[in-house]
DNA sequence: CATTTTATTGACCCATGGGTCGAACCGCAA
DNA sequence: TTGCGGTTCGACCCATGGGTCAATAAAATG
């Protein structure tokens, strides 16, 4: 008699000790972020996300006020890895706009293509309730403002060359959001190709010196 | 006494005759598109729909089978304006991959911009049952195709210069399905000045001779 | 052990909203 | 006037799924 594979709840994530709690609301995030991102939120139920981590309904409400409340932390976890990651964006000055859109545009990538930012993008704001809705609203214009700021400082030092950065900002961020509607991580391209790739076609439109290559 | 506001159901756009029918199935594939856009698809309810008309749900369902059948047909609407628009696209051959990209790049801003376009590139497709959601996909690789072959024609004839046409189609089109999340009718720029800033931007990214302006 | 605290759940509640039905209404033709 | 399509609606049905509760199990505490 081998053993008749535990199933544990829960599945590989809990060993720790006090913490379990935090740990436990993660794991729940993560797949709910997942299953929101390629189901879509009101195509998913709580039962589903329930289902698959080998829970019941209500446990979810012992970690959770509500089904909103689990999306909004979705998308502010999804925030926060671009507005305070690791490694804080090299301040203003210490080097060309250029690098630091560079440097920006390797971020957003990376985050986007997580499982937060994904779902970030992936679900609208409309399922949030007003006051959680309004301060994911204030988050995502704070990185747009990011952007934008980088972009005028690359024109003002003459590492950028666009015209109107406001927009340019959009038709990037347009590229960008849409990564997750066609990225498969699976295939034979890494994030970091990806995002080479992308930087390079931004870079061909916007820098200064377009003549290179 | 002055007329009391009479408040009439299907607002101003009944006086035909006999084609009142489609007219009216056209019209509340509008209001649909536009409603199933800005406060997205769950969460517009067919008396929603109906209040908007002053008429009463059951009418919706003289004039549709379900509430799919109402997005199904916003997102056909949606792909048939832009591969069979009213002119043709101009065969290949008789012009320059670049001309060619430009006209289709016009093209498709001005459809994604238009009710059933945004109503497309808003709603996923997950809402849609199985049938339908596959006649969309495919609607949509066709047109993914369209740009794809554009973009090799030009770098063919030596118009364009990218390394990489399909992982280009897809950025562009993320510029391009985001105008929508952020570009307001009523605001100072028109579509057409809005495509030609699009236009200008992927030109400068890929159009072969990258150092004029 | 006894007891308190923390986790977890089965069973239930109930508002929402997609969908249906039969009756009424309207314009028109004989 | 009567009849007959095409059209509209009030009232109803009912599955779905978010949310609750009281009761249990599992740790921790002493």
């Amino acid at each position: 008699m081998t053993k008749p594979t535990p199933k544990r709840a829960w599945g590989q994530a809990i060993q720790n000790r006090d913490e379990q709690f935090e740990m436990k609301r993660q794991v729940v995030l993560r797949t709910a972020a997942r299953t929101y991102s390629d189901r879509g939120f009101h195509e998913t139920t709580l039962a589903d996300i329930a289902d698959e981590l080998n829970i019941s309904k209500p446990t979810l409400y012992y970690y959770f006020k509500n089904k909103d409340e689990i999306l909004f932390e979705c998308h502010r976890l999804g925030i926060e890895a671009i507005t305070d990651g690791d490694t804080p964006m090299p301040p203003t000055g210490t080097c060309t706009g250029r690098e630091r859109l560079e440097e920006f545009l390797r971020r957003y990538v990376r985050m986007v293509l997580d499982d937060f930012g994904t779902c970030l993008v992936m679900t609208g704001t409309n399922a949030l309730e007003p006051k959680n809705r309004g301060r994911v609203v204030e988050g995502r214009r704070k990185i747009d403002q990011m952007l934008r700021d980088i972009l005028q400082e690359g024109v003002r030092d003459g590492t950028l060359d666009c015209p109107d950065p406001k927009m340019t900002a959009m038709f990037v961020f347009g590229a960008m959001n849409w990564l997750p509607r066609w990225y498969h991580h699976d295939g034979g391209l890494s994030v970091d190709e990806l995002s080479a790739r992308l930087i390079a076609f931004v870079m061909r439109a916007i820098a200064a010196d377009r003549c290179d290559r």
